[in-house]
DNA sequence: ATGAGCATGTAACATGTTACATGATTAA
DNA sequence: TTAATCATGTAACATGTTACATGCTCAT
């Protein structure tokens, strides 16, 4: 089980109910874990059957109340259970990058439109995990931050979406230009 | 289904077998997608019942017979609608970040040790793909390749790995720096 | 009143993982 | 003879995905 594992990560940056899990993971990649809203809100209620996050419910004015929910000390047994077993390899699984390994047999068009698009998006996250970055680390630097600051985790995990991100983006224009440059020419000959 | 696109964009490289496609698959991340060898061998036997794979017998000596597999013309042409499509997002699990963003509240020890791990990992995987592009481009210079090559979808998927694998030896060597220095300096307070 | 965002789920189905199972050859 | 590599699967189980379902409030 590692879902598990991720949500309860999440939840340590503070308590939040099963709808703003989904955001955080943002219905398709926080900076390192894919998991769809159906999955959080599974996930959660089994933590809370098992006792590793506790739930409490909050009124709200003008919203439909919600449940928030909190890492339990046995929660944080859990994770240190977790980071002391060897870790999976990093899965990954990229369609876009299966349709550029087989590009020369097909159409390169949609191909190009959609690192194209993907660029973009990876171009858009990137400026929000910069951003984050800037609240995460207050008025120090980074440098003095990582030396002093007490919560640097999930900098250093924001640290990593960033570099992930701006290789995404490069790739994707960078083959989206090849391609493109290879399609004018066979246009013209 | 997406699993078999993957298939099938590997074996246009050339026919292989179940073993070969699942050394291809490298028992943990090509350069972009993971799938466990188990996985394979199921995918191809539901790939030849569709028609999309044909598989004929090789007879080898010194070692079992196997049956090599090649992408057929309705394989080609479901290909192709996968790639008209519009693709899933990026799919990434990375059990090492859970730790690294949760390490505030956790034996930063093990998780250091991880880091380097992967690292190294990163780094072999790196050379690996480096080789591979060298032999995919022959005698030509990589612009020149990639301006008149034939087949220039692996090599660009594999620019990609290249990047990946290097961010990530760079990340995991800067984060346990980042941990074993704070390690030091709380020890000593 | 229409749609977007907040809020939470269930149920059916597809996929992926793990453990088990077999058997040959070659190198140490 | 022991382990490693080649070669291929089945079966049980765990996980993840998709479609459906509900109902509130706020802005247009």
């Amino acid at each position: 089980m590692a879902l598990r594992h991720a949500v309860l990560a999440a939840l340590l940056d503070g308590e939040c109910s099963g709808y703003q899990l989904t955001k955080i993971f943002d219905v398709g990649v926080s900076n390192f874990w894919y998991a769809a809203p159906q999955q959080l809100y599974a996930e959660l209620a089994k933590l809370e059957a098992d006792g590793l996050v506790a739930g409490r419910e909050v009124a709200q004015q003008g919203r439909p109340n919600k449940r928030v929910f909190t890492v339990t000390e046995a929660g944080v047994g859990e994770l240190a259970a977790f980071a002391a077993a060897p870790p999976k390899p990093l899965l990954i699984r990229d369609d876009l990058a299966v349709r550029v390994h087989a590009v020369d047999l097909l159409d390169p068009g949609p191909v190009i439109a959609q690192l194209h698009e993907r660029a973009e998006e990876a171009a858009a996250k990137l400026a929000l995990f910069e951003k984050m970055l800037i609240r995460l680390r207050g008025d120090l630097d980074e440098e003095s931050f990582l030396r002093e600051g007490d919560r640097i985790g999930p900098y250093l995990s924001c640290l990593g979406g960033c570099r992930l991100e701006r290789e995404i983006r490069d790739w994707c224009l960078h083959t989206a230009r090849t391609l493109s440059e290879r399609a004018a020419r066979t246009g013209r000959e």
